[in-house]
DNA sequence: TTAAAAAACTGATCTATATCAAGTTTTTAT
DNA sequence: ATAAAAACTTGATATAGATCAGTTTTTTAA
């Protein structure tokens, strides 16, 4: 049964919609002339919440974080792969301004295109429209899972989430090197960088995983499966 | 600024979008004849999450949560007045599948619509998929609030929350009858009945809050305001 | 009206995980 | 190549909030 709960939540919406094919000859052309390619460099920011949003972003390359920033520490809501739109939420809010940050992990590559002209594609071509529709309820799918994971699992089931997530959706490989720092994990699980350390001391004991300088590989796919299940 | 993590993170989702007035005559009537009226009683569930959804489900009368099951406690996402839709994440899933349960607080009345001519209306009409686009993104908006205050706040500024957004969003004045539990309360703050039962204590003993029987008054808004954004 | 059941309240523990305070290793920059 | 900085590791301690175990109040129903 598919059920956002039992399954691992995961950081990143891999379902991919192709939006463009539905494009006429023509609103292909106006968009090809109202966007522009922007390069981002590692650490940078791509989009700053509470401001101003002219444009819809779509990310070309590269691989960025989407989060919430408060008084409190910073919720990452997700991390966004390539061929992915990062701020289509934003957009049609009402007072257009962006609902979230989003900064990257590497040199990235984002496609901006005017907003205008992207409301008026979306109010013309009802496919178009749909497909749109589509990435906001996969987006929103993904993200009430990882509301969930965060909100009810403890520790252990979050660190398990996440590693099976990087090896089934982001790397897509049983043994994968982690370019990002024990900071960044503690940020993705909500946890702090010690205790994420910890439970990967406690998964390596148990044989769980395998850690070999900054490579990670998975051992015992059904136990973290269970863990993140129960835990 | 408008900031969807300082301002309090609400349960229900207070913005509303006609979107049937965008509809021509030919696509009401197709409507018309394809939906129906069912009456639920209150505690009863109106959707199953990992059930198949062959409607789309909209609230005509009544309150209602929308909420994950999962193997740990039940997260509760947003509350939901009349007036508004219940399931359209849902429909839009590959799966056709309830991604959410929804269950009533009291007596209601929904109104459920085919999907296959639902889509059919956002498919064709752009204006209609546009508007439906905006309920989506005022939704998202809402929950990625209240991720944030789930997640982030703690107890005392979770109750704020509560508070503050009970008194504003939903009954819209600073005394107002809580006709649900504690246990409820706690639901929805995240928190044990107990937890909230003592922060209510000394919100009371602040003189923040007044509580006479199941009557709470709003007595210091910016204070609860404050432990909203700090706590 | 009164007994039974449910909900609310309160204090005493318990526990998961953060925080703190060292070390140690790795990376970076000169 | 080496010093400095950053990241990682590990143990000790602190704490927010859950859980438990009662008591009291309110609600329900006979």
């Amino acid at each position: 049964m598919h059920n956002a709960t039992t399954a691992p939540s995961c950081i990143v919406n891999s379902t991919h919609f192709d939006c463009f094919e539905h494009l006429t000859k023509e609103e292909a052309e106006l968009l090809e002339t109202n966007k522009r390619d922007v390069k981002f460099k590692k650490g940078e920011m791509i989009a700053k919440q509470g401001s101003f949003a002219s444009h819809v972003v779509f990310l070309k390359e590269g691989l960025v974080k989407v989060y919430l920033e408060g008084n409190q520490k910073d919720l990452i809501l997700k991390i966004v792969p390539d061929n992915h739109f990062l701020s289509l939420s934003s957009v049609f809010d009402g007072n257009n301004t962006f609902i979230y940050s989003v900064s990257t992990y590497m040199d990235s590559t984002a496609t901006l295109i005017s907003i205008d002209i992207f409301k008026q594609l979306v109010r013309n071509n009802a496919k178009f429209a749909h497909q749109i529709i589509n990435v906001l309820n996969t987006n929103t799918a993904q993200i009430y899972g990882r509301f969930y994971c965060l909100s009810r699992k403890q520790s252990h089931g979050r660190v398990a989430d996440i590693i099976l997530c990087l090896s089934e959706n982001v790397f897509n490989t049983k043994k994968f090197k982690l370019n990002i720092s024990r900071n960044d994990l503690a940020d993705l699980t909500g946890l702090s960088s010690e205790s994420v350390n910890r439970i990967f001391k406690e998964f390596k004991e148990d044989k769980l995983i395998d850690i070999d300088g900054k490579s990670i590989s998975v051992l015992d796919f059904d136990k973290l499966q269970e863990i993140s299940t129960y835990g």
